[in-house]
Parts: C-alpha cells; structure tokens; sequence
DNA sequence: TCCAGATGGTTCATTATATGAACCATCATT
DNA sequence: AATGATGGTTCATATAATGAACCATCTGGA
C-alpha cells in the first residue's frame, strides 16, 4: 500500500464513537509500526489533518478537514442540498432512506434518515456499498456507461449473503430491468431480512453519479408496497438531481431581487 | 518533503474559487512531476479524499471529506457551536470577526464574520496566522504553556510589516501585558492599517486553545473603542469557551428530559 | 486538412524515502 | 521496586517514490 494511503487509513480509524485515538492504538489497529505511524501523524498534523489533544497526548482529526470539507460541500453540495428531500421521503415511506455517491470505485453513504419505527435498517454514514448485491449500486449500474458496467461485471463477484446475485447473467438482467423501469430492487443481497428500492441520481450528463434508496425489513414490503416505494423514490431522486444540477426554479429562486 | 505532505499540499490547491483543477494544472502548482501527482491523486481517490469528474477528468476534492469533518465538528463544534457568537460580536461592534484555532504550530482561522460596513478588513477561512504579529496570537502565546513561549521565542521572528515586532523582548511584554488584562492588542503587525483586539478562547485545562478577534481599519479605532472592542471579545471568547467545554447551563439544558 | 500545443495518462531504471527492531522516558498499577 | 502499559526516537536496511521520456487524445487555428 502506498505511504499516502497507509495516512489515509490512519484517518478513517477515527470515528464518531471513538474521535481520539492514542499512538499504539492507532499503529495496532492500522497494522503500522509505531515508528511509521508517528511520522504519518506528524505529516498530517503539519497539514492540520489531525491534531494531538495537550492533556493526553491522543489524536483527533484536524481542523483542515473541515476547511477542506466546506470547499468540497460548497461546489459540490451533495448531501447538504438532498437532506430534505430525504427527511420527506422518510417520512412518507416510514422506512429508513440512504443516499450515496460514486467514488472510489463504489457507493459511498452520504446522507441517512432512519425511520421512526422501531423495527428499521439501519444504515451509518459513512458505509461502503458493493455494486452488485445492493439496490443502490444495480440502480447505478443501469445509468452509468455500458463500458464500466461491463468492465465492473468482468471482475468476481463477491456473494454477501446467500441471496447476493453474483452471476454475471442475472446481475446485467437486473440492470436492464432497472433501466427500464427507473429503479431498481434488491432483497437481502446484502443484509439478511432487508428490502431495499432504489433510484438513480443523474448529473447534468444524464449518467448516474449516486443512488438514492428505501431499505425496509423484508416481512413489511409486499408487492404494492414496494410499486409505491419505487415511485416515490423516483421522484425524489429526480428532485435531488433537479436541484444539484440548478433546474430552472432553483436557479429563478437563488436570483437576487 | 514526506510523500503524505505532497498528497496533502495537492488537497490544498482546491478552493472555492477553484474547487475543479486538472492533472497538469495540479502538477504544475505543488512543483511535482506529472506521474507523481497522478500517483497521489489515485491514492487520494482510493480513500475518497479526492475524486475525478466524469466528463472533464478534472479532479476535485472528495466525499470522504465531508464525512471525515462530520465526525471532527460532532466532537469537537468548534466553528459550529461559535458561529452565533461571532455574529452577535460583528454586529456589536460592527467590525469583521475571526475565529481561530492552535494547530499545525500556528492558528488556522475556523470561522469568519465579515463587517457589515463597506470599509472592512477581509479575513478568509483557512487563513493562517502566525503566533507574533497578530492580535490572536499574542493572545494564544498569553495563555499557554510557558514552555511552549519560550521555545517560540527562541525562533526568529518574521516581520510582516514594518510595523511587525519582532524582538524576544518587545514580544515577551506583548505577551505579559495580554495575559494581565485578558486580551491583547496589535496594529499593523501582520496587514497594513488594520488594527486588531483578541482574546483567547480556553480548554478544559485552562489553557488557549484558539483566539477570538475583532479586525477594524486603523482610522476607526481609538482608545475608548479599543477599550470596549477588548471587553466584548473577551466575554464573546469565555461564552465560546464554555459552551464548547460544557459550563453547567448549556449540560442542563441538553439534559433529557 | 493538417499541424502545434495543449491535455490526461503510463513506463521503468534510478534514487530517495519509508520502514521497523530496539531503544528511552514516563506513567499508573500492583 | 517491579511490571506493563504508554508516547516517542534512532539508524542501518529495504522498499517505495521518483521523473524523463513516452503515448493517446483533444482543441483551436491556419
């Protein structure tokens, strides 16, 4: 692994439920020589990537990532501009909504909305989803180049659960059919007992650049259900596209007066 | 200059101004060989810290990003919890407010509200400021650890200006007198004709851990107004201060009910 | 139409950089 | 005082980064 990437994996230890890490920690859980990861801690503290508490001498993520994250939330403001959309859809489903965005070679969970009810998927921010297995990645498959999908359906397919779809065959037959229609459906391709409905979201280039996705427990979807999740996912996927790529009401909304 | 320095110095080069910038371009401003910066731009996008656009293959900053923040600002709001009282501050004395925080060996500016009034003194987030020659600083410097001062000091001092101190001793009293009456004083040290109070915001442990600032144009300060300028951004740094350290009201009012 | 000068991206021998075992100092517990 | 943590440092060794030269494309002229 590269030197960049080893730093990189030092960042994504930290987390919500565990901001600050001390050094042996963080070499032991990164696989790292204590040696190496100090010198990767002080590169990126000098860069203000992370930054050492004074009391206990342990690491926390730094104050440049947050500079750096208003940059990338400005010009690109992804999860910022779909956030009502998807408290809606929440609620109008009562079942938990993930939306995601392509990068690094998969879908990358920005933005959650949990469901109210006690029985619910639960989805953490943050999560990596497969292509294949997921209603998010078929529904991305379908609107993306024919070439990455078949670039993407060349590799082994790795199985999740015993239902994960992973000959190529049935994969490409689920993509047609979610371009066809619009969304795409997944059951337990990923997580045992959940039902997962998604749509894609499109750039101004007309191909997929994330998913939008209702994961409900299996035993509460049935076929109606399902149609009317799917529609409604649609939709909103189609207003979180309109309003990232500045459709004509926003744009008239947004001028000043 | 260590590798994971070059990947960060690349993330560095994005702005809002210019939150898109190509491969040769990226190359050419870090001063780095084309496939050495391909070569970070792929490890960067590997962890999501970077991502390439579809159509123009310009590279931009990624997701992983704003997610990485997420998890900053939920532990550690400084900017966040801060922002209300910035405003409230740049409306009183009607001057622009800047926020800034210790790390990377000097402060980095976490939040901005710019003056109401045409003339003003611009300040941008992510700014970094040095510890002598600014009004944050000498407020930092006042309220640290004394080792830390001593081991500063003993560097050379750059000048900004020819108004900027830049002697041990001229420093050494700045210091003194800003830690006996709680906020410091400084003009022209580090711009031209502005003129800045600041006090420094505290940690748990007593000591700075950022500086807060108000910045006025030379002609609009005198003593009367400094005066009062000084108590305002001191009592505006101890609310910051205790609503990020969690003094009593703010833990009462978060208490369940 | 063709050329010139951009661009993004790749290769591979050379070289500089990262590595890690062993080390020290400090702290809290026993 | 001994134990076993912790954070941090050193330096010979080995691995990973480097960059000149390369190719493929694209764009805007002439």
């Amino acid at each position: 692994m590269s030197t960049v990437g080893k730093a990189a994996s030092l960042l994504e230890l930290f987390s919500m439920a565990e901001p600050e890490i001390g050094l042996s920690e963080l070499a032991r859980r990164a696989n790292l020589n204590k040696a190496t990861t100090r010198r990767l801690l002080v590169a990126l503290a000098e860069h203000r990537l992370v930054e050492q508490a004074a009391g206990t001498r342990h690491y926390r993520l730094g104050a440049g990532l947050s500079r750096l994250a208003r940059i990338r939330d400005a010009n690109f403001p992804f999860a910022r501009i779909a956030t009502p959309v998807l408290q809606d859809l929440a609620a109008a489903t009562g079942e938990t909504v993930h939306l995601s965005e392509f990068s690094g070679g998969a879908l990358f969970t920005v933005g959650v909305e949990l469901s109210a009810q006690a029985n619910r998927v639960n989805v953490d921010a943050g999560q990596i989803l497969p292509l294949h297995g997921t209603a998010s990645g078929i529904a991305f498959l379908a609107f993306t180049t024919p070439d990455f999908v078949a670039a993407y359906l060349a590799k082994r397919l790795e199985a999740f659960t015993p239902h994960t779809l992973t000959a190529r065959e049935k994969v490409a037959e689920q993509v047609r059919l979610a371009a066809e229609r619009g969304y795409s459906v997944s059951a337990q391709g990923y997580s045992e007992g959940v039902h997962s409905i998604a749509a894609p979201v499109l750039g101004p280039d007309g191909h997929a650049v994330g998913a939008l996705s209702v994961a409900a427990p299996l035993s509460r979807v049935d076929d109606t259900v399902a149609a009317a999740q799917g529609e409604a996912v649609m939709r909103a996927a189609c207003e979180i596209a309109a309003r990232l790529n500045g459709e004509p009401l926003t744009r008239a909304r947004s001028r000043p007066s």
